[in-house]
DNA sequence: GTCTATAATATGATAGAC
DNA sequence: GTCTATCATATTATAGAC
């Protein structure tokens, strides 16, 4: 992975924009040039526009798939792994107040295009909230972690929005603190 | 006001498509067809989408202003306008099912694109911060109550937000739920 | 594999008749 | 106030040379 190949280029490169600046207003003109390359070169590495989105959207959940495994294998408890989870506001802090939730933005934007490719932005919601219930499983929280999980989503998502409302004002922190404390509750509980 | 004039049409039209499509993605074409007139005609109530878009989000904060202080007059206390508040997700459950939050959707949106228009739609957040840091004032909160505030929007955006991507879950009661024994806590502390 | 045209379409916006 | 052209531009996508 992460050859240096074009086609991995305009994966980068997309990734990025998609982000920044939306799936829609990424124009082909965009990312060619980010990557260095003439728009023609773009049609004989992805047929169409939607499949550029598709490979990003493979990717990020390929990306994250190996950051929930690092997290698992490097903390020494579940409650230790979701706390990783939460982190993860502080850690892409600014980028948040910038551009929103990776996940979320992209999701949201598909969702109101109507596109085919919504159900693959929701797979990267399903693939956190998969992993959070495990985590929540082995804390021993039974039935009530598929709820759990959910919850700490949208709490995330939340922070995430009004984050990129308000992004002078420390507020990211302080709600990354107050899951943090939530979680202790939950493990208490 | 709900004059049945071209451009009130125009407005309600926009504001609909802007909501359930998104802003760029609907075209004049789209709004036009709606109403019922032409292209060309358009051109004579704005002279550009942008007065559109800050015609409805005009329209948007009257409403939802008025919506408030409606609140406030039929609530016995601060408590149950706050309770008020958290009933909207319920109130238009099927709609945030299917395009999310109208204010969250839309500011995330413009904030994207980079647009002219985005510190319009964070007014509407606006709105509601300043009207919930009040309520959480008359209840005697007073430092606390804009974090309060702060917090009880970003519960809501994110609940809207995974209401979207599990619309046929039963989620977003469950978090209503939530939310107005969250409420109950506060009040009680 | 990469490039330079070029096609095809959609869209915001304008001009002018009625 | 509303309409029918029409323009100008951006964008996805294709064709074919190198």
């Amino acid at each position: 992975m992460a050859r240096n190949s074009t086609r991995e280029n305009i994966i980068t490169a997309a990734d990025r924009l998609f982000y920044e600046r939306g799936f829609e207003n990424s124009s082909f003109a965009d990312v060619a040039q980010l990557v260095g390359i003439s728009r023609g070169n773009f049609y004989y590495h992805f047929k169409t526009k939607d499949e550029i989105l598709d490979a990003v959207i493979r990717r990020r959940i390929e990306e994250r798939a190996r950051m929930l495994d690092a997290w698992v294998d490097t903390s020494q408890s579940p409650k230790e792994s979701i706390a990783q989870f939460i982190r993860i506001l502080l850690m892409n802090e600014e980028k948040i107040r910038r551009y929103g939730c990776p996940v979320g933005s992209l999701f949201a934007e598909l969702a109101k295009l109507n596109h085919p490719a919504e159900g693959g932005a929701r797979e990267v919601f399903n693939l956190f909230r998969i992993w959070l219930r495990r985590r929540f499983e082995e804390m021993g929280k039974g039935q009530a972690s598929d709820r759990l999980a959910l919850h700490l989503l949208a709490r995330s998502q939340g922070v995430a929005m009004l984050a990129r409302a308000y992004p002078t004002e420390p507020f990211l922190e302080r709600e990354a603190e107050e899951l943090l404390a939530w979680l202790e509750t939950v493990a208490e509980g």
